[in-house]
DNA sequence: ATCATTGTGGTACGTTCGTATCACGAAACC
DNA sequence: GGTTTCGTGATACGAACGTACCACAATGAT
């Protein structure tokens, strides 16, 4: 047989030529002739690795969720050291708003995915049950930790806001990606309501929700 | 010619056996066929009415933007003379929420679009920016009214609180949709939102934000 | 050295889709 | 009353899609 081939690594590369062509076109314009190009590889090839289209979506949709928990922790870790609760939360609920291209293409993936899992209810259940609940508990515990190091407002409900925050978050990204808001503004009440959340700081540097910058 | 027809009518009949059956099978599945068999027409009798399968597709959009705005207005309406403003946003965000088949069918459907919407930017854009805006006011109005009757808590910052909710309600919408959350915690959940804005009634009866029913 | 197996290419098949074409009956207009 | 125009039906067409099938070369096992 020709070179024995790790399988793993290339149902990976598919399935990230996948994300990358749907993300250009649109989750449903795309065929399994496109992720094949998009690969360079042959239709063949794409259906020897996943045998139906439908395996493709999935493994494909598991393959973004797993990218963007990467990118969620990057950019928590890159928040600092320690850099205090409200920051991590922040940075994650940031990670999560569709800025640049990366995140950008993951919403609008997942907003796809979304829409399928609407009526194929069993189908593609699992990842979008799973993720959206490790998110929640990832604030839920970051809120806790900011309300036992006394960081919180009194009578703060950790899980419901972390519920709030990052329904917002979800809300506030599809209207940035239908081009309905601009990406300051949804920064801006995300920071507001941190704002609520958090007790307020004795300095002035950190938060910067409110502070319009200069020139305008 | 045959019996003179009212376009406008026909046109109308046939993007709500649009919606009916992508309410049913999902947008993408959809095709001319199918809407001409929901509608009991012809294939032909689709294309005379709208040209291209574009124009179908937007026009229904438009069609279930209204319908949606009916809706909202009635359950509004349907809050009593003179309820309140608390009532009346509380009213505005559960008839955003996807609880009924009416309003499962229209925040799935608008999902839909709104995923088409963010390639096709300048094609569907228009609805996608007026319909939202609207309702934005909309909330951001009543919450400065009820600021006039010193209802509110004071410093809050009515259009932030009015894109803030209707973010959440549109988020909290799809996590209902993909069967992630139920109902009554997005209920609470807005609720509870409604609480931290408005001023703590000094009854007891009306909001019912925080208290369970009895036997769950 | 032989043989079974694995990875790969090419391509054909059946279906479905959006759209275009042809045809025709019925009403409105002169 | 003839003719033009409008509404409607049936069907054909070319493209694209997912999948299936066939062939073959390279390699591991015996």
């Amino acid at each position: 047989m020709p070179k024995r081939v790790d399988h793993a690594e290339r149902r990976t590369e598919i399935a990230e030529a996948l994300v990358r062509v749907a993300g250009r076109r649109g989750l449903h314009a795309v065929g399994m002739r496109d992720v094949a190009a998009e690969a360079g590889v042959s239709l063949r090839l794409v259906q020897y690795y996943f045998e139906t289209k439908e395996k493709l979506l999935l493994f494909g949709l598991e393959r973004l969720a797993e990218r963007f928990t990467e990118r969620v922790s990057a950019r928590v870790r890159a928040a600092g050291d320690d850099p205090g609760p409200r920051a991590m939360v922040e940075a994650l609920l940031m990670a999560a708003l569709p800025t640049d291209e990366e995140s950008r293409t993951f919403h609008h993936l997942y907003t796809s995915y979304a829409v399928m899992a609407m009526h194929d209810q069993a189908l593609a259940a699992q990842p979008f049950i799973k993720n959206p609940e490790a998110a929640e508990d990832a604030v839920t515990g970051l809120l806790r930790q900011a309300q036992e190091a006394a960081l919180l407002e009194p009578g703060v409900d950790a899980r419901l806001e972390a519920i709030s925050l990052l329904a917002m978050s979800a809300g506030l990204g599809t209207s940035l990606l239908v081009g309905q808001r601009d990406q300051e503004s949804a920064v801006a009440v995300l920071d507001h309501h941190l704002d609520r959340i958090f007790r307020a700081r004795d300095g002035s540097a950190a938060t910067r929700a409110d502070g319009e910058p200069g020139t305008g």
